[in-house]
RNA sequence: GGCCUCGUAGCUCAGCUGGACAGAGCAACCGCCUCCUAAGCGGUAGGUCACAGGUUCGAAUCCUGUCGGGGCCGCCA
């Protein structure tokens, strides 16, 4: 797929994947699980309204869902379960009343009542089949919801050191949390997208005196690299445009004199190199958000203010690390923040002992930043490495949120980078570490992405550079890809054939040709997708929709192949020309929704392979 | 030792946040192209959901403990 990483690139940048307004009154419309879940809950309201159970009971916990056992109906609920015990009635019984309200339902053909209390529905197939005519009306505004709305988002991913070029394990992270700002304003929520920037610490210091040591070397002098030093190629260049820059004017100046400079100049190439890895990428940040301002702005004591004001902070010794024997531990006494009154296991300093701040102490400030701002939600992508900073954190941003922000962080786990299923283990040190840019260039950015959003964040992703390349039904990228571009294969030939296939005449076809149990299931897989996406952004996991759109691939090969056996399940088929249309609406709009999905996905669809 | 996280078919993983007899894809076995892309499809077989308790009408899912893999572990960022 040899797409350049460009025409991608402006592909994405057209496309609205902004805030929507198309649909307010469209939501519940297309669908069809919340449809019904408003007439089971209307269906409860009246029999409230005839005290056959009480008002007001918390429905938060019912469900409306496909059940996986085909036996079970298209649709269950567990309603009559969770009314029982308020009701005090059993729930057999309440169930068969819903069943009695539910049976007059238009949209619905058959109610049962089945084993402990479940409510099961089949519906008319035609409810079935409106998903269709949504997805052919609505295009990519089919599965949009309005969820978000007024929820302004914080979402800071990436954020690495500005000391090289981004690697395979940055890339993950990156692409999730691009994917997931995506799927937010797909849900109507207000992104921003944030990188934090460190460079304010000992590793951008450390980045300085490499790019010095780079420098003497582009200067003709003899340099040597000790082991505290960045060793990597892409400091070459910077050396030699220190060099450049600055002739030999930093030559035999002493440290203090040349690093803040050079340290400057080097984290601005460091943020370009990072940048143009993102952009290999498609994505782009709304912000990068400099550590160094913090202590600039006094922002620092700022944040501590808040804290102290809240009675959080105090000075104290920490108590030694539990069970692990550290011969060297003695207390010393420094500013703590009192995390553990806000869930965190112990204390957490602030100071250290000679007074300067901790890490941790612009972390507290960037957060406060955050919280001012007014973000309702903040996401953190982080890798899993810093698990251990979790705790603390939320206890930051509880306390100076006083509990209000909704705050989710997102630990990215490892990228093993697999050959023919043995592992590679990436590190620095063994200088087999895969860099971003070598990935996009021998992968593809899209097939990065989608391989990047195969697995849930939490757990580790293998990759192999061969297997996501191949083209075979073994790698899902493909397969997903193959099924878009058959169903445009399709209705390039019906349009050849003469057929009018765009979308807005597709949308008025009669349906109602689709009267095959294996297009009515079909139908039902189109059905789900809004839902989809609504729990794929609730629980802020982009996985849900890679792992939706691989089912719905799966149902479109099967369909076509079943049309080879099958001639009257044949697309295309001259001789009948309303049951071919009805067959190219329903194979349209499936490519719809891949292609949505896949544009949330950050990737483009491909009409022919 | 403490905290976090994971443990589901031979392998890689889903499992709609507590629902009804546990689902895919690889790999294995058996089938399907004079016909829209076989770059594909159908079928068979395969699991005490690590283990033990607990909560619940109901647990892979929540709680506790044990075992096993990974990560982090005063003033490093």
């Amino acid at each position: 797929m040899p797409e350049s990483a460009l025409a991608a690139e402006r592909k994405r940048v057209t496309f609205p994947l902004e805030v929507g307004n198309r649909i307010n009154d469209g939501h519940s419309r297309m669908n069809i699980f919340a449809e019904i879940r408003g007439a089971i809950g209307s269906a409860i309201e009246q029999l409230a309204g005839q005290s056959v159970i009480p008002d007001g009971i918390d429905l938060s916990r019912m469900n409306v869902e496909r059940p996986r056992d085909a036996t079970h109906g298209e649709i269950s609920t567990n309603a009559a379960m969770i009314l029982a015990k308020p009701a005090r009635r059993p729930p057999r019984v309440l169930a068969e009343a819903l069943a009695d309200v539910l049976s007059g339902d238009e949209r619905v053909a058959r109610v049962s009542v089945a084993g402990p209390g479940f409510l099961n529905l089949v519906l008319r197939p035609e409810e079935w089949l409106r998903a269709v005519r949504s997805a052919l009306q609505l295009g990519m505004d089919y599965g949009r919801n309005t969820d978000g709305r007024n929820r302004r988002v914080n979402l800071e991913f990436v954020s690495a050191n500005p000391t090289g070029p981004l690697h395979l394990g940055h890339g993950r992270g990156a692409v999730f949390g691009d994917a997931l700002g995506r799927l937010l304003e797909y849900t109507g929520h207000d992104v921003t997208r944030e990188y934090y920037v460190n460079d304010a610490g000992s590793q951008v210091d450390i980045l300085a005196r490499s790019a010095y040591l780079r420098y003497l070397e582009d200067a003709g002098l003899d340099t040597d690299f000790g082991p505290e030093s960045y060793r990597g190629d892409y400091l070459i260049e910077v050396g030699k445009s220190l060099h450049e820059a600055y002739g030999d004017r930093l030559l035999n100046t002493p440290e203090s004199r040349w690093l803040p400079e050079v340290r400057d100049f080097a984290i601005k190439r460091m943020l370009r190199l990072i940048k143009s890895d993102l952009k290999l990428l498609g994505i782009r940040m709304d912000r990068y958000f400099h550590e160094s301002s913090l202590a600039q702005d006094g922002r620092i004591d700022q944040a501590l203010k808040a804290l102290r004001e809240r009675g959080l902070v105090y000075r104290g010794k920490l108590p030694p690390p539990k069970g692990r024997r550290s011969v060297d531990w003695e207390p010393r006494r420094q500013t703590l923040f009192r995390s553990t009154a806000h869930g965190d296991d112990v204390d957490r300093p602030i100071r250290k002992s000679d007074g300067s701040w901790t890490y941790f102490a612009p972390d507290i400030a960037y957060h406060h930043d955050k919280i001012a701002r007014g973000y309702d939600v903040l996401i953190n992508v982080f890798g899993a490495d810093h698990g251990g900073y979790v705790q603390r954190l939320r206890a930051v941003v509880s306390a100076l949120s006083d509990g209000k922000a909704h705050f989710d962080i997102k630990l990215i786990q490892l990228v093993n980078v697999v050959q023919r299923d043995e592992r590679l283990k990436m590190s620095k040190r063994a200088g087999n570490f895969v860099q971003l840019q070598e990935a996009v260039e021998a992968v593809g950015a899209d097939v990065l992405r989608f391989v990047m959003l195969m697995r849930r964040n939490d757990a580790p992703l293998d990759f192999d550079f061969e297997e996501v390349v191949e083209k075979t039904k073994d790698n899902p990228v493909f397969y997903v890809q193959y099924a878009h571009a058959r169903t445009c294969s399709v209705l390039g030939r019906a349009e050849a054939a003469g057929f009018r296939t765009c979308d807005a005449n597709l949308a008025e076809v009669d349906l109602g040709e689709l009267r095959h149990a294996s297009q009515i299931a079909f139908a039902r897989r189109i059905s789900e997708w809004p839902r989809v996406v609504e729990v794929a952004a609730r629980h802020h996991e982009p996985h849900r929709i890679v792992f939706y759109l691989t089912d719905l691939a799966r149902d479109f090969h099967a369909m076509w192949a079943r049309g080879n056996r099958e001639p009257e399940l044949r697309i295309l088929d001259e001789s009948d020309v309303p049951g071919t249309l009805a067959r190219l609406a329903l194979a349209r709009a499936s490519a719809v929704v891949i292609a949505t999905g896949l544009e949330i996905l950050g990737i483009a669809a491909l009409e022919e392979m």
